[in-house]
DNA sequence: ACCTGAACACCGTTCAAGT
DNA sequence: ACCTGAACACCGTTCAAGT
């Protein structure tokens, strides 16, 4: 109850993703938003036709941080850049990165993105089917890498992040050293990914040379 | 309200199953569960701390069918054999895929398939870290590829699909030809998968190749 | 040991009514 | 055009009480 500024949707969006960014996409609700602003949680029923549209807005304005690559490169490194710059752009609010696939085919950045990635694909010799088939890899990896990132899981309440990985070490650590020596090992880097960049950059590296290898097998 | 057998959590869990794989993972409630065994919601919490619980248990359900591949493969082939058999296994219920990722290191399943596959990445020459990182990218991905399999989102209710399908058709149908024209092309692709079979395995083959090109960058 | 009953603090959303 | 008030049909979970 802040009594903010007036209730126009580009206002209400910002308090919603900040909301996610703060304490969770569970954690947003209709009633917290309009909190925010002062105002009954009916009031943003008038902006806004659902709960739905409201997320579907705060994916948009995710998206809205997505600078495309440019387009004079090739298939190889316009497919990295282009997972680069989507994960980066994912990664400035891991908590609200959920609620982009569903909004990449309707906003206009994600619609010219995949419209590039399809020429490229298609220029390098992939029929329509597998070009759409990749491109919609490159999304899902992208946003499953985010969400995923070991040590900054988003379906775990920010607060009670530190708590849950020790718990989770400590149970890796416990298991019979005859049997899972490997798991032991890597319980550390499993919990907590030492180098976020590494772990983006590698993943991104395999998915762009497994392309490059069908892309290679097609002419 | 039906007055089935006792409530034991085996019985429990296949029901909650049951209901995910019909209505949704965001359909299941302690209530709902309840009234499958004609009993007060609060009963369950005799036999599950809390609902969290009783999603990990979901999640537990989900990776009991899950069959390791056989021991003597090697990198390559142990490894598209592995995401084969999680995708199998997420497949069969692809609503409550987005409980498995979090359950797989405190299944005896998963622990076993994740060692072993630790095991070979280091034989092949990857450090502990970088295993770690393209098994959690394997699990990841197999989960990612099963909830975001176009045509069948696990996030849209089983009821409103069809609609759903049809509209997002009509919209991408609608945009501009000029502008657009790969996309265009792509629409019934990225909307509806024909071959869903294709789909899996060309992802599959697309990481498989991808980790083998790093393999070999690395001796 | 296992379950019920009543209550609490929440949800998203409707509808009619206000200004 | 924009917002309020009251209500509805839900949630997960607590606590004390029953058997």
């Amino acid at each position: 109850m802040k009594a903010k500024i007036s209730l126009n949707p580009d206002a209400v969006v910002a308090s919603a993703l900040r909301i996610v960014d703060e304490q969770g996409l569970a954690a947003l609700t209709v009633r917290k938003v309009a909190d925010e602003f002062g105002v009954t949680p009916m009031a943003l029923y008038w902006h806004f036709s659902n709960k739905d549209a409201l997320l579907g807005a705060v994916g948009d304005a995710v998206i809205a941080g997505l600078h495309p690559p440019d387009d004079d490169l090739e298939l190889e490194d316009y497919l990295r850049e282009a997972m680069t710059s989507l994960v980066d752009a994912m990664r400035a609010h891991p908590n609200a990165t959920p609620l982009v696939p569903s909004r990449i085919m309707v906003t206009e950045t994600g619609l010219e993105l995949t419209e590039k990635t399809l020429d490229k694909l298609g220029l390098a010799g992939f029929d329509t089917d597998r070009a759409a088939a990749v491109a919609h890899y490159a999304l899902m990896i992208a946003m499953t890498l985010v969400t995923g990132e070991p040590g900054a899981e988003t379906t775990v309440k920010p607060t009670e992040r530190a708590e849950a990985h020790e718990a989770k070490l400590a149970l890796l650590q416990s298991l019979p050293e005859d049997r899972y020596p490997r798991v032991r090992a890597a319980a550390p880097a499993m919990v907590d990914c030492a180098d976020s960049d590494d772990y983006y950059g590698s993943a991104i590296d395999i998915f762009v040379a497994g392309v490059m290898a069908q892309a290679r097998a097609l002419v």
